[in-house]
RNA sequence: GGGGAUGUGGCGAAAUGGCAGACGCGUAUGCCUUAGGAGCAUAUGUUGCAAGACGUGUGGGUUCAAGUCCCACCAUCCCCA
């Protein structure tokens, strides 16, 4: 059947000689050094750069490295000034824990494993500028690190302005107007110039440590007794015991520095509007922040102390029935009575001891105790039980809640299991109601009265269950009153009302409550309680969504959607509150207990004083040790280095080094800048290189990282920009994440379950041009998805199938087939566009199958004996310039083999000819009530009504039409004819 | 508990509301051959001799037309607590 045609037989692809001999080359030639700013547009396409561990890359983490240095190529191609570097995040517990373990220096574990990822790297035929690489945990990097640090604590957020600026002007202003023109809080405590002046140094520290973007509080921490050390949430396990000790943790409270990221709240919500990134990471980014409209009110207790809660559903106020406050909050002392003292005191203790214990509060019993002091709610001033319990944390908001037990899960547990009155005061939005008539308290005739009256229900031996609305509830209560003989009836869930058959009681207050429960005669000591006793009621006595107010006063009847914003201005109006937007983030706690991370520029005094060094004097250098060891306090282990923490001021004061060093997403929060920039000495990155290469064009790594770094990364570039370092306000224009790669047998790729796969073996396999082309082909870029070594051997053939076609293609003629020069330009001129469009969607995957087809197309046409016409020689150059981004190696040796000129990575990328790539012909599809029963091929520019004809006379639609009326026919023009019977 | 995803052949998957399964893996049969982890050809969702019928996690809905849009549910994965 196939003919030799006597030409020499064409050596075998094999990438083991020709990929080591290209990247050899490309490197000699610096083929991939960035130069900056020329005329060409820019192109700043980045990876999340890694933290090099001992492991070595594994194909998962290919991944990501493959289809950003294809678009890499790509955009060179295209004729952009690419910058597509590459750098370590290479501080960080790992690596300290592998020292420690190992008596050495984690720099040198850090330097071995950044070396072996390079070597990967450079293995699979990346084209990063290695020039511009960069290691987080070298002082040249770092110092900047700190020297950003020094920035955050040497501003403050004037919400006034909504910038950063200067804590220098803070203290100018304070000395001139103290806080009146803040706009402060009701809970933050202002001061008088006069006060100001008056403070001591240390005093004056205090005050402004509450406006510093960095600054020094207090934070609770995980204790291990017997290890002696601070460990992470992660490893305490759910009944709060030490992963490694097995000892009960403790909770501590130690003075870290946070960077006050929540200052920008508003902004790190607000300009997500302005990235490219997936809709799922901006949600969740959104969420985080977790913006939410809200207002601090101010209670009384019987005393005349003010109590400040802060609620997010102010709506809700006239249900407020109690109070709660933190154990530890300042005036639970004060408020409790001498009956009361001896329950709380113990109640506190108690509470300190299970603190310790890490319980997810929803599994836990509700507990807490009566103090004896009330307190008066501000809108009705209702006298109210001021209780403390643990589900009332001092850390979160002001340590005080006002309880809505109607509205509120845990507080409506809480007020059942003691007793407390629950009253609702928020409509359900669907106004369903319930009420149950228990069997002998009616006369007969109710049955039918109810059927008239058009009121469903179900009659059990007597026991009458109606569903109804809450707006029926007084029609339905004087119905139902002319029929009680005895004992009551309510209507429950809206309309909430209790009919005797003497009088019908409104349930919409505490009084109303009280008078209920004495007319029930029942032991429950709240008429909700009595409810909750009564399955039919169970799921409606509850909700927590928003509606329309009732039982409230001046707002009853707002609309469900306004409820919350028009009961804050009524009660700004009234004085008793203010608004205050909620943001569910927290500051950023920055401080680990570590040797191995940036240290903390600043020098404590012994006055108390916090010192910050001085920019010139940065870096603040690591002391180089040849192995360290945990220290037995839970200190970071630079405590024990006195020389190091020792130090004398230029004053001669003599001082102590802060011993925390920084977590290592403030190094990930500026490295993309540092790329623009990264030999300076002089500055973190020169402005005009940052203004050139920044922001980041496409930035490319795992979802794991959608909310934390992301967000710090954001928050210190609005930093910088208010301080008018930089002049963007997004450091990441397009974001894209990669899915995770799962070993062949579906499990997550690990060490220890030995089933890792490294790019070392696929390359010595199959070559780094197959390794890449199936990163790319593997699946969905972001759908995790397992490993399968035969896929490669997959792409390997079609590798194959390339050399051959290219490089000789009369080997192996095939049989006959019809296929026309035409069919080949046009196809030609399709698949460029196709494959450009596939790249800029992110479809790799689709790419590949796309350059698949062409290559299979290319042997029909060469069956077709196409081989070296003119279209021919057009589509081979124009297949191994689409194929240069994703296998480099093979098309620069197809290239250079075909004599073209070097390299191929310095070709122009091919452009389309729409006119080309036009079809002349067009399948259309007809179908009958939506079924394909025919295709027809015709003239692209046929007409809908031609088109219909054709449908309509077409044998094989006939047949399926057979006797029946047409009633409509769809024409989608060029597309099909649907004709429905 | 909160949040984010994903469910389509034996497997990875593709499909601006318009032919479900492109492209590849695997499998089967055959060819070729210097017997090999090479290459080539054909087939490959289920069912049926066929015409056809059925088929995209489940149940509803919108539409001439739904993998795609809407509602409810189920399962799996990831992140945070």
């Amino acid at each position: 059947m196939s003919e030799k045609t006597g030409r020499k037989l064409l050596e075998r692809y094999n990438p083991a000689n020709l990929e080591q001999k290209w990247q050899e080359r490309w490197e000699a030639d610096a083929l991939y050094k960035t130069q900056d700013g020329d005329e060409r547009p820019k192109y700043y396409i980045l990876d999340f750069y890694p933290y090099p561990s001992g492991d070595g890359l594994s194909v998962g983490h290919c991944r990501n490295y493959v289809p950003t240095d294809l678009l890499s190529r790509y955009y060179r191609m295209k004729g952009y000034n690419v910058l597509h570097p590459m750098g370590w995040d290479a501080f960080g517990l790992p690596a300290e824990n592998a020292a420690i373990k190992q008596k050495t220096n984690p720099a040198l574990l850090i330097e071995k494993f950044a070396a072996n990822y390079k070597r990967q790297m450079r293995l699979i035929g990346t084209s990063y500028d290695w020039s511009r690489e960069i290691n987080s945990s070298h002082p040249i990097y770092y110092r900047w690190t700190q020297w950003i640090f020094l920035q955050l604590y040497n501003s403050w957020y004037d919400s006034r302005v909504d910038k950063a600026q200067p804590i220098a002007a803070l203290e100018a202003e304070l000395a001139e107007h103290g806080t009146a023109k803040l706009n402060l809080t009701l809970s933050e405590k202002g001061m008088t110039a006069e006060e100001w002046q008056n403070l001591s140094a240390s005093q004056r520290q205090d005050f402004l440590r509450q406006f510093r973007l960095a600054y020094r509080g207090e934070a609770t921490v995980n204790w291990d007794p017997v290890d002696k050390t601070v460990i992470a949430n992660e490893e305490v396990d759910a009944e709060g015991r030490a992963w490694r000790s097995g000892a009960l943790v403790e909770r501590k409270v130690l003075k870290q520095w946070f960077f006050r990221i929540t200052a920008y709240a508003e902004r790190l919500s607000r300009d997500l509007d302005t990235v490219d990134w997936p809709a799922s990471i901006i949600t969740m980014q959104r969420n985080w922040v977790g913006r939410s409209e809200g207002a601090e009110v101010s209670f009384k207790t019987e005393q005349g102390r003010e109590i400040i809660v802060f609620t997010t559903r102010p709506d809700t106020l006239w249900g407020a029935t109690f109070m709660v406050l933190a154990p530890e909050h300042p005036l639970v002392a004060e408020v409790t009575t001498n009956e009361q003292r001896e329950t709380v005191e113990a109640y506190v203790a108690a509470t300190k001891a299970s603190r310790a214990k890490k319980v997810v509060e929803e599994e836990r019993e509700k507990t807490g105790v009566f103090t004896g002091g009330y307190a008066l709610n501000p809108v009705n001033k209702q006298k109210i039980p001021i209780w403390i319990a643990d589900y009332v944390l001092m850390g979160y908001g002001t340590g005080a809640i006002m309880a809505v037990p109607a509205h509120d899960k845990r507080d409506f547990d809480f007020a059942l299991k003691f007793g407390l009155p629950i009253i609702p005061v928020i409509a359900r939005p669907d106004d369903y109601a319930r009420s149950r008539i228990a069997p002998n308290i009616y006369r007969s005739g109710l049955l039918d009265a109810l059927k008239v009256g058009g009121f469903t229900f179900e009659d059990r031996d007597g026991e009458l269950l109606i569903t109804l609305k809450g707006s029926q509830a007084k029609k339905y209560a004087s119905l139902v009153q002319f029929f009680l003989k005895s004992g009551h009836t309510e209507v429950v869930g809206s309309g909430w009302l209790v009919i005797f058959p003497d009088t019908t009681i409104l349930f919409s207050s505490i009084e109303a409550d009280g008078f209920i429960q004495k007319k029930l005669k029942t032991e429950h000591s709240s008429y909700m309680s009595y409810l909750a006793s009564i399955p039919f009621y169970n799921e409606i006595i509850y909700h927590a969504e928003y509606g329309s107010p009732i039982n409230s006063g001046p707002i009853n009847g707002l609309p469900g959607n306004e409820a919350v914003s028009k009961t804050i201005d009524w009660l700004e109006a009234q004085k008793i509150g203010k608004r205050r937007l909620n943001y569910k983030m927290r500051d950023w706690l920055i401080s680990r207990q570590r040797y191995w991370g940036t240290p903390i520029p600043i020098v404590y005094t012994e006055d108390g004083l916090e010192n910050p060094l001085n920019a010139a004097d940065l870096p603040l250098t690591l002391p180089n040790v040849e192995s360290f060891e945990p220290t037995a306090t839970g200190e970071s282990p630079l405590a024990l280095i006195e020389d190091w923490v020792n130090v004398s001021l230029p004053d001669g004061q003599k001082g102590s080094r802060e011993t925390d060093t920084m977590g290592t997403f403030a190094c990930s929060s500026w490295y993309y800048m540092r790329f623009a920039d990264p030999r300076n000495e002089q500055t973190f990155a020169e402005k005009q290189k940052l203004a050139y290469w920044l922001p980041v064009d496409m930035y490319v790594g795992g979802a794991e990282h959608a909310v934390m770094h992301l967000l710090y990364a954001r928050f210190w570039t609005k930093v910088l920009y208010d301080l008018d370092f930089v002049s963007f306000i997004e450091p990441f224009q397009k974001l894209r994440n990669q899915g995770l790669i799962l070993a062949e047998d579906g499990r997550k790729m690990s060490k220890s379950f030995g089933n890792v796969i490294t790019p070392d073996e696929m390359v010595k396999d199959y070559g780094a041009d197959a390794l890449r082309g199936y990163e790319c082909f593997i699946s969905d870029f972001e759908l995790a998805v397992p490993w399968s070594t035969q896929g490669v051997a997959g792409i390997q053939r079609w590798l194959d199938r390339v050399w051959r076609i290219t490089l000789a293609p009369e080997q192996d003629q095939g049989e006959e087939i019809a296929f026309t020069e035409a069919d080949l330009i046009r196809l030609t001129h399709q698949t460029i566009m196709r494959v450009e469009k596939l790249i800029l969607d992110f479809k790799f995957n689709s790419m590949i199958a796309a350059l698949m087809t062409f290559t299979n197309a290319l042997y029909r046409a060469r069956d077709a004996g196409l081989a070296h016409s003119s279209a021919w020689e057009t589509a081979i150059e124009v297949l191994l310039r689409l194929i240069a981004p994703v296998v480099p190696h093979i098309a620069e040796e197809i290239w250079s083999r075909l004599g073209k000129p070097y390299s191929i990575h310095q070709q122009t990328w091919p452009v389309a000819d729409p006119a080309l790539a036009a079809e002349d012909q067009l399948e259309i599809v007809l179908q009958v009530n939506g079924k394909v029963r025919d295709k027809i091929t015709v003239a692209v520019d046929i007409d809908d009504l031609t088109l219909q004809n054709l449908a309509l006379d077409n044998e094989r639609i006939r047949s399926f039409i057979g006797p029946k009326t047409i009633r409509k026919v769809i024409v989608v023009s060029g597309k099909l004819v649907n004709i429905v019977v």
